[in-house]
DNA sequence: GGCAAATTCAACCAATCGGTTGACCATTTC
DNA sequence: GAAATGGTCAACCGATTGGTTGAATTTGCC
């Protein structure tokens, strides 16, 4: 039983991987070229896609010998979600959390969601 | 060198941590009834708690022998800005995202500015 | 003073993580 | 068809994680 949040804040954690989102952002890329500025083996960096790519944050597809890299924003929409609702709460606290209290406390039922989606 | 953002999010990342979050919402609590609606030991729960404020999520105070925790959402405002310039990036990439590279790819210099507020 | 309550500490455990290396599998190129 | 390229797989390694239990510490109460 592993929420989705669970794998998209823990892809979050690790530097290398933010910047690999980051370069992503300006393109789509090649896990090789994903590699270069790094100083670590490419074995290293195709677990870090490895990692983005099962928490939806990434998007792999081969095309030919070459495996190219897109961001897939979703995921991180719907973590990004999670935190505004935290981020902005100073001033009101339980309006805008309802719905997520609801899911997450109650129901628990995030995983059936996902699966739904 | 150690990201502070890295810290955040892996505290973001357990859901009993962000559980935990959720109930600190509505208000401060002391540990021991942080720990009741959990199936868990009191250390466990102490141990996460640690996790939380050591990322900056949350604060302890002791007033006597209850130590009282209280959300700290600066440190989750920061992870929350992160996160939004991804999550509304579609339209647009780089603007809203050259301070940003600059501090974490050029110079690299986080956790000095982290240090300075 | 002495007991109960609130919390942390310390040692331990299995599982996961982030990295390595070397072998392997496709695909392209000469 | 042989060699180079792009990428993954598998086994391994040390460090970290999330949990346990039991002892220790500090504080409040009769």
């Amino acid at each position: 039983m592993v929420d989705k949040l669970d794998t998209v804040f823990q892809a979050l954690a690790d530097p290398t991987r933010r910047r690999i989102l980051i370069m992503l952002l300006e393109d789509d890329m090649a896990v090789t070229d994903v590699a270069e500025p790094f100083e670590m083996s490419l074995a290293a960096i195709s677990k870090h896609l490895g990692v983005l790519t099962r928490a939806g944050l990434i998007s792999q597809e081969r095309r030919g010998r070459v495996v190219w890299c897109k961001l897939d924003p979703d995921a991180l929409r719907d973590a990004s979600v999670w935190m505004q609702s935290f981020g902005q709460f100073e001033p009101i606290h339980l309006d805008q959390f309802e719905l997520f209290l609801a899911r997450e406390l109650e129901g628990n039922s995030f995983e059936e969601d996902a699966e739904n989606r």
